[in-house]
RNA sequence: CGCGGGGUGGAGCAGCCUGGUAGCUCGUCAGGCUCAUAACCUGAAGGCCGUGGGUUCAAAUCCCACCCCCGCAACCA
């Protein structure tokens, strides 16, 4: 698969990534939201004339997915593979422009993770240990006291639950706990939004962090990466998939990454040029696995020598109608059935705009037929329909002289959204962005150029209107090009202009010349009738 | 004493950290406009900000107690 955004450059790019996902599944709303987010922070990036690296991937290894691969009677790899035909057109489908995709079970990941286990193995960092605790066979999983039922069982569901001893090796995490305290104190922005930084500090103030289990034994799960120094286990999943992040980077000859792993072997470098990606500036995560992201892999780092994520921006969960997304009670939203009906900026749009990132959100269908009519159809939409169909029927798509009437707050307008796409705070740069969606509106309302129209006396005016309008619907479609790309683009297109709406640079007033010819309207958003047939 | 999120006009939310006339969107009602995707604009009605205490000149906002809802075990972001 080709990544037609991958770049090279000499100096460090903004990388972000999203969690990889776990392939037990297809695609829901949560991880819609989240590669989307993810998109939107990169392209806003690009368009700020940055290069940006976006990376999502999926998550190969683990129980689940042997269990699941065995089910179907196929071989785990092939049902990984299959997963993979489903993801990755869908981060596609999302109009995501991430540069790769990582797949755990790619020999450039095994290789890295090898690579990692072996240096802190002969750091020192790692010890083999017994543990002995009650196993579910059932459900392949060590049960603990809070697993009983009150009366000291355990619940029929966990099957035969036996007393297990097993070997395994050990991680020291508390030994780094007062560091990543400290660290969390003197970076407040590195756990974002600031509510989460609370929570993990009082998870690690509340209690001596418990060593990490980075193995299995391989005669009860063989579907990993296996340690290097012991081939008769595997990789614990969650250290597996962390260091995904810096297998690309890895891959590509990020020079950082290989100083901290001097024994990586010679792994796939397609790029003349390497890449300076590490550290990330963002990992986009959900709620359910900050410790992960905030505990875990800092230590990881600081333990492998590698400089630490800028940020961990932790976003909420999507409830459906005030009510947990459930697959057994068919309480879910499809995204792809979603885009194809109402196109993938409209999703996009609604999920961006619905909340901001943090707090869980609430996918109502009517809520989102309500935007897509009042703010993405009647609002952008319209404004750039009757703005280009007054133009076109009474100048025949022909701009006068430049006039500046809006340009004081559209650059204005301009510099918020651009403060606001630095700061992560997407939904506030779409309200901000809608508050010039309105005022043109208004100015619309204010000035009647339809009615100037018909007064030869009013020329030069309506001449100066129809430019402002043109314009201000030019600098939407910068701003909105990280949102919304697919939109931007035919806003450009329907106003004449050949570029791309995709440097913020562009967003300045001013950029239509006087002379040009704008294109004829075609409904942007076209409405739909909020009246839906029962299912 | 488990942890976390939340309770603000009919609905959905913001405001709370850094107290000082309660705000937004949708809906409702009335009016205006006609360029436009039956779209747009203006105005109005509607809330003692979960309950009870406390601090304060002043509390949706800070403190204490209590009540209620929702996640933390799944399909998981």
């Amino acid at each position: 698969m080709a990544f037609p955004h991958s770049r090279a450059r000499m100096s460090k790019q903004y990388y972000i990534t999203t969690a990889i996902d776990y392939v037990n599944g297809h695609p829901h709303l949560g991880h819609a939201y989240e590669k989307i987010l993810t998109d939107v922070i990169a392209r806003a990036r690009r368009s700020l004339g940055e290069p940006a690296f976006f990376l999502t991937g999926n998550d190969e290894h683990g129980q689940k997915v042997q269990q699941a691969a065995l089910a179907q009677g196929k071989d785990p790899q092939a049902y990984c593979d299959e997963f993979a035909e489903i993801w990755i057109p869908f981060a596609a489908k999302l109009n995501c422009a991430n540069d790769d995709f990582i797949r755990t079970t790619e020999p450039r990941h095994k290789a890295v993770v090898q690579a990692i286990l072996t240096k802190l193995h002969n750091e020192g960092q790692f010890y083999r240990e017994t543990y002995s605790g009650w196993y579910s066979t059932k459900e392949e999983t060590f049960l603990t006291d809070k697993d009983r039922l009150p009366d000291g069982t355990f619940d029929p569901s966990w099957g035969e639950v036996n007393e297990l001893k097993e070997d395994n090796y050990y991680f020291k995490l508390g030994e780094h706990q007062q560091w990543l305290i400290d660290y969390i104190h003197k970076h407040p922005d590195f756990i974002a939004p600031d509510y989460r930084r609370n929570e993990v500090l009082g998870f690690l103030n509340s209690a001596k962090l418990e060593d990490l289990c980075i193995s299995r034994p391989k005669a009860r799960l063989s579907w990993g990466i296996p340690l290097p120094f012991d081939p008769e286990f595997v990789t614990y999943v969650w250290f597996d998939a962390l260091v995904n992040y810096v297998t690309v980077p890895a891959a590509l000859g990020d020079p950082v990454v290989l100083a901290a792993i001097p024994d990586l072997p010679p792994i796939n470098s397609l790029q003349s040029a390497s890449p300076e990606l590490w550290p990330a500036d963002a990992h986009v995560i959900g709620k359910d696995i900050l410790k992960f992201h905030a505990v875990y892999w800092p230590i990881m780092l600081k333990a492998i020598g590698l400089p630490l994520p800028k940020q961990i921006l932790a976003h909420g969960w999507w409830q459906k109608d005030g009510a947990k997304i459930s697959k057994s009670t068919g309480n879910i939203v499809d995204p792809v059935a979603v885009i194809d009906e109402w196109g993938v900026d409209a999703f996009r749009y609604y999920v961006v705009r619905e909340l901001a990132i943090g707090p869980d959100g609430n996918w109502t269908d009517a809520g989102f037929q309500s935007r897509y009519n009042a703010e993405l159809a009647n609002g952008l939409g319209n404004l750039l329909n009757r703005s280009l169909s007054m133009l076109q029927k009474y100048r025949a798509g022909k701009l006068a002289a430049r006039h500046d009437k809006k340009a004081a707050l559209a650059n204005q307008t301009t510099q918020l959204v651009i403060q606001h796409l630095r700061n992560a705070s997407l939904q506030e740069g779409l309200k901000v962005i809608w508050d010039l969606v309105t005022d043109l509106n208004v100015y619309i309302q204010k000035t009647e150029p339809f009615r100037m129209a018909k007064d030869p006396a009013q020329a030069t005016r309506l001449d100066e209107v129809l430019y402002n309008l043109a314009e201000g619907c030019r600098v939407l479609a910068v701003l909105l090009w990280p949102y919304l790309p697919g939109s931007a683009e035919k806003i450009f297109a329907q106003l004449n202009i050949a570029e791309k709406p995709d440097q913020l640079g562009a967003a300045t007033w001013g950029g239509l010349q006087e002379g040009h010819v704008c294109g004829a309207p075609l409904p942007l958003f076209p409405r739909k009738d909020l009246a839906k047939p029962p299912a």
